[in-house]
Order: C-alpha cells, then sequence, then structure tokens
DNA sequence: TACATGATGCCCT
DNA sequence: GGGCATCATGTAG
C-alpha cells in the first residue's frame, strides 16, 4: 500500500484522472476502515472549460481548486448532495478530477448503513472484481446491491461520509489525513475514454475515464 | 430497460 | 432568482 504523493497530482487533471483509475479511497473511521477502488473520474481544467467551476475565477467555494495539488475540493449540488474532487497542477494553477465511481472494497456493511441499503440486497458471494478485470462475464442482477452503494459521485460521497464541512481542503496526500488514496499495486488493463456526465458547457470533450468491463461505474 | 420528473439548498449574478 | 459535475422513483414499453 503506497500513499500517492502531492506530485501525483502536480500534473495535468487529464492524466491524473486516468492514473487514478485502479487506485484506492480510504477512509479511516472509529468503527473501522472504508475503501473502494476508483473506477471512473472526471478531469476539469483551468481557463477554457465552461465546464468547470474554476472558469469563473477563485470564489468562496472554489478556492481549493486554485491551491496546491491532492487537496480535497468538495462542493454540494442539487440540494441533496456532495461530490468529491482532488485538486491538481501547482499551487496558483486550478484544475482538479472528480471522483465518479467507487468498486466497493472494505467497510461494506458501514458504507451500506450510511446509504440506507439494506444489507439483504447484496450478495456478499457476488463475484467482486479482482486483479486483474475483466473478470468472467458478471451477473448483473447479483451485483445490484453492490452497485447502489458507490455507483455514482453523490452515492460514494454518502458512502464514505463525505462532506464540504468535514472534507472540504483537507490534504488526501498527509500520512496522518483520514481521507486517503493508496496504490495497492492493481493493474489496470483498459481505459475507456468519453464526454462527461451532467454538464452541458463544453460536454463535447472527453475528459471522462473508466475501466473498460468494471461494472462498477455509474453508467457504461 | 429507458426515460422523465421532482426534491432540495447553496452559490453566484 | 436562476441554475446546478445528482439520485430515487414512477410510468411506459
Amino acid at each position: 500500500m503506497k500513499l500517492l504523493s502531492a506530485d501525483f497530482f502536480n500534473r495535468d487533471p487529464r492524466r491524473v484522472a486516468r492514473a487514478l483509475l485502479g487506485k484506492l479511497l480510504i477512509r479511516k473511521t472509529p468503527r473501522g476502515i472504508l475503501a473502494g477502488r476508483i473506477v471512473e473520474t472526471e478531469a476539469y481544467l483551468g481557463k477554457g472549460d465552461e465546464a468547470a467551476h474554476a472558469t469563473a475565477g477563485k470564489t468562496a467555494r472554489n478556492f481549493v481548486l486554485f491551491g496546491p495539488p491532492g487537496f480535497a475540493y468538495v462542493y454540494f449540488i442539487y440540494g441533496n448532495y456532495y461530490c468529491l474532487n482532488v485538486s491538481c497542477l501547482p499551487d496558483g494553477v486550478p484544475g482538479c478530477v472528480l471522483f465518479r465511481a467507487l468498486e466497493p472494497v472494505a467497510g461494506i456493511e458501514q458504507m451500506a448503513r450510511a446509504r440506507g441499503i439494506s444489507l439483504s440486497e447484496i450478495d456478499f458471494r457476488a463475484p467482486v472484481l479482482r486483479d486483474p478485470e475483466p473478470p468472467q462475464p458478471v451477473d448483473r442482477k447479483k451485483l445490484a446491491g453492490l452497485r447502489k452503494i458507490s455507483s455514482g459521485p453523490g452515492r460514494m460521497c454518502e458512502a464514505f461520509g463525505i462532506t464540504r464541512a468535514r472534507d472540504n481542503d483537507k490534504s488526501l496526500v498527509s500520512a496522518r489525513s483520514d481521507l486517503q488514496i493508496v496504490d495497492d499495486g492493481y493493474r489496470v488493463r483498459r481505459v475507456l475514454v468519453g464526454p462527461r456526465i451532467g454538464i452541458t458547457k463544453s460536454a463535447a470533450h472527453p475528459l471522462r475515464y473508466l475501466i473498460g468491463g468494471n461494472p462498477f461505474v455509474s453508467r457504461p
């Protein structure tokens, strides 16, 4: 398990978004460790990316995007949900990667509770993906309960208890942080690229990255 | 299975 | 006051 460093995030968000696929997002809680494999990300750039929050310049809401790399930018959306990003590029240069979906790896019962999902909905014998993907054809019905935990940016934040008050402007690269990203050696075989989800401006750019064949993405 | 819709609150103009 | 990097639920097919 190797903690990702600030250097990892100190580069173009498009390269970070791709490199984050297959890494583990970790949350240390009093009740145990939560972990999910990153299977879907989106890059948001600085000037020129009309869909990025940084496009309007630095504000009280988005200041983290303009800070040093490796910090959590958490924002509240649609009156109900939070979304987690990590800042990229050097101090003063905006850019980030949005975490869109995780494959549940550890702390599944705690995450299900946080999401309001009954444990009876989850088939713990379902084939959770292991290195290398993709496995034999997946029975999506058996994965339905697991998929509800973190297959979407709002869902994964709820599962991890991520909120703006708790986590915005928090370092993800500090050994003391309760929110980290680690490399466990998992090798991603195939990366797919496509247009970002849920935006209207600058919608055509292929800035969404996902692990090919992984059933835990928000959508194929 | 696919699509449309309502809920909901904060930020920025 | 408008718009939003979403989700769960309902209806139609």
